[in-house]
DNA sequence: TAGTGCTGGTCTCTTTTTGAGACTTATATA
DNA sequence: TATATAAGTCTCAAAAAGAGACCAGCACTA
């Protein structure tokens, strides 16, 4: 398997696929997209990708995401199985975040994703400039 | 090149990387990521990799989108490089959005990321079923 | 000639989501 | 006694998104 496109023909079928019937707005595959397209969910995936962190270690690590958001979407990740919980009876209690299999498993396509913002980057800033300085 | 993670050592050192200093905040490709990490980015990607499509088009294509944020998503995509729109002077004008180069290289990784999800759904359902059922 | 519809939007208003920051509970340390 | 630390929760303000009316220019219809 390469990283070539395979079947051009029906992505919108992707991502309709799966509910049966033709509503684009209830389709599996977008409600599994939309849970990790939000502002903070890669970056958390990356973190725990990395290793185990506890919840005051990712406050410091992404010194911009509000308490309130970090808990929201460590949640949000606990949900859909990508992030394990676990409390240990420390005092007071700590609490460690790490990728559970499913989430090392989706790690590795978002890993593409995020290696293809490194080497791009450039060219997407480019494009804003370019796109910033025609419209005045 | 293979779909295996490369260099699991420093992947928020990716996230980190180019803006020289240690914030990550402003790192560049949180700032690439965070372009295409919204609710209708991927969606919109998805449609435009398959053929090039016309403002009412998509409308009708994503029903639940409203007129606003197309309109507004269609732009950013367009800023950032990724969209290329085209207005033809019929009458009523018409306008075709279509993938440019740079939209459709970052098209491949994203696939990636769909068949992902597309092959995972259920593993994810089953785990936000399990998570709900447990927290009552 | 007035009415209707099509195009691709914008404008305004309401609802939802996010952000900032104080507050909590229990223990340990100075 | 005062302060700190852990992992959150709560409240309020700000930002973003959704709903739907409205717009201009032209074609077609009645």
């Amino acid at each position: 398997m390469d990283s070539k496109i395979v079947g051009l023909r029906s992505k919108l079928e992707i991502y309709k696929a799966g509910s049966g019937g033709g509503n684009i707005a209830d389709c599996p595959v977008r409600d599994v997209i939309q849970g990790i397209s939000n502002k903070w969910s890669s970056l958390l995936m990356m973190a725990l990708a990395e290793k185990p962190y506890r919840f005051g270690e990712l406050r410091r690590l992404v010194p911009d995401i509000s308490q309130r958001m970090l808990t929201q979407t460590l949640h949000d990740l606990q949900r859909d199985g990508y992030v394990h919980r676990e409390v240990f009876p420390t005092k007071p209690p700590s609490v460690e975040y790490s990728l559970t299999d499913l989430g090392r498993s989706m790690f590795g396509p978002l890993h593409q994703l995020l290696q293809w913002a490194e080497l791009n980057h450039g060219a997407v800033r480019d494009a804003r400039n370019a796109f910033d300085a025609t419209e005045t």
